[in-house]
DNA sequence: ATTTATATATTTGGATCCAATATGAATGTT
DNA sequence: AACATTCATATTGGATCCAAATATATAAAT
């Protein structure tokens, strides 16, 4: 398959937000969610005259957006040949799990003795809108979910290298989030971690968020290895 | 104090080494060396022209190389201003260090089973022949050590994950790793993560790591928050 | 003398141009 | 017909050019 999600033409939209030295951070952005929402497919090449066009811009921020692309791990170039978008694998599902609970539980054991009651609150409310909505809307909230309880933390780079880990597996996510009863185990489990949290327990809090984590790549591991698709 | 580091001219041995299409990874790699180094000190001014006058290249490249070594966190940009040298901080050292445990350990935890007899054995070389070295060859041959415990966990992106963050480790560890006697404690630490391994204990190895990172990344806290320097 | 306004120069961000490499078609040879 | 060679084309990587923005210097005004 090729990469033919660049041909709608949305350059109206981007060109003229904002005009110098922010181009090329949209493309960035608007690249990223093309090849995590699966509108470009692993192994697309990405034509930068293409891009261009698409963007309405040279190929001057479109090659400056490819460059932290593929810093980011969604792409890579091969010299004189251009960008293709990375594969995806069993594998790498396995190996982005294991580093999101080995992050993931790190940035919560450091927050949880800094949350506040109000915080807490407000990822129950986060809790509550999930349980009653779309599958549209289930990941953002779900993100912002994990969020709340993490940013506490005061990380940056930890917070930075989990928001990348979280992209990379939400290329992965969008196969299987539709299809399986995901859904009703993780709002059990994130009541626990809530729970938890509330108690101001560490331990108790990272085994939940370990335990959840790892079924969710339990899941989609199982999920990816059977159906060959995608 | 400014980029000043920019003023030797080797574009003699870089221009015309690799032709078309690695300039920009070899002036990475140069830039990078420069920050880890400390000839670029934070908060250092990236001047695109000098440092394409420096290379002996356009300012193409140079951007190119700029981008990747933001993504890498060595460098910030700010619109229509230009690039930095990231600061420095005793908070982002200990984060450092808190993300090395938690991806070395769970690098090691995978590795250990995988290991073998002669991998352990090239370890033991290394460490014999660090503990006759000079000061200059100890950080070569302490993160060959490293690397050799670690790459049969067979996880690209959490090797490149540890990469970056020794480099980044490796910013802070230039001003003290002279001074202290690091070196000694560090030398039996190796031993007992090498004796862990060669009885294939996961626990007992990855429990060495740990605390040889974590007293690391302690002396070199002790140091930054004491001595204000650098 | 200090401050404000204006003009100038430097620098980044983007567009265009050119060279080197790779891709693919057409042609020729066996 | 299969294969190699040559030539045309497309694409990347790098250089140059231009515009927008910022910083600096100069002049004017209080």
């Amino acid at each position: 398959m090729n990469a033919n999600a660049t041909q709608r033409k949305d350059q109206g939209a981007n060109a003229h937000s904002g005009r110098h030295g922010e181009q090329a951070l949209e493309i960035l952005q608007a690249l990223r969610v093309d090849i995590i929402s699966g509108e470009l497919t692993a192994g697309s090449l990405l034509r930068q005259q293409l891009l261009a066009e698409r963007f309405g811009v040279s190929r001057m921020p479109i090659r400056e957006a490819l460059y932290r692309l593929e810093a980011e791990g969604f792409i890579s170039f091969t010299p004189n040949k251009g960008a293709v978008v990375a594969p995806v694998s069993a594998e790498d599902l396995r190996e982005i799990y294991e580093m999101r609970v080995a992050a993931e539980t790190l940035a919560l054991r450091l927050a949880v003795p800094e949350l506040t009651n109000t915080q807490i609150d407000r990822a129950e409310d986060l809790q509550i809108e999930m349980e009653k909505a779309s599958l549209t809307e289930f990941g953002t909230l779900n993100a912002a979910f994990h969020r709340i309880l993490l940013l506490p933390c005061a990380r940056p780079r930890l917070l930075a290298h989990i928001e990348n880990l979280e992209n990379a597996a939400d290329r992965y996510l969008r196969v299987t989030v539709a299809t399986l009863d995901y859904a009703g185990k993780s709002h059990s489990e994130h009541r626990a971690l809530l729970e938890a949290c509330r108690r101001r327990d560490q331990d108790a809090a990272v085994n939940c968020l370990r335990q959840h984590i790892e079924e969710g790549g339990e899941t989609l591991y199982r999920h990816l290895t059977q159906s060959a698709s995608a």
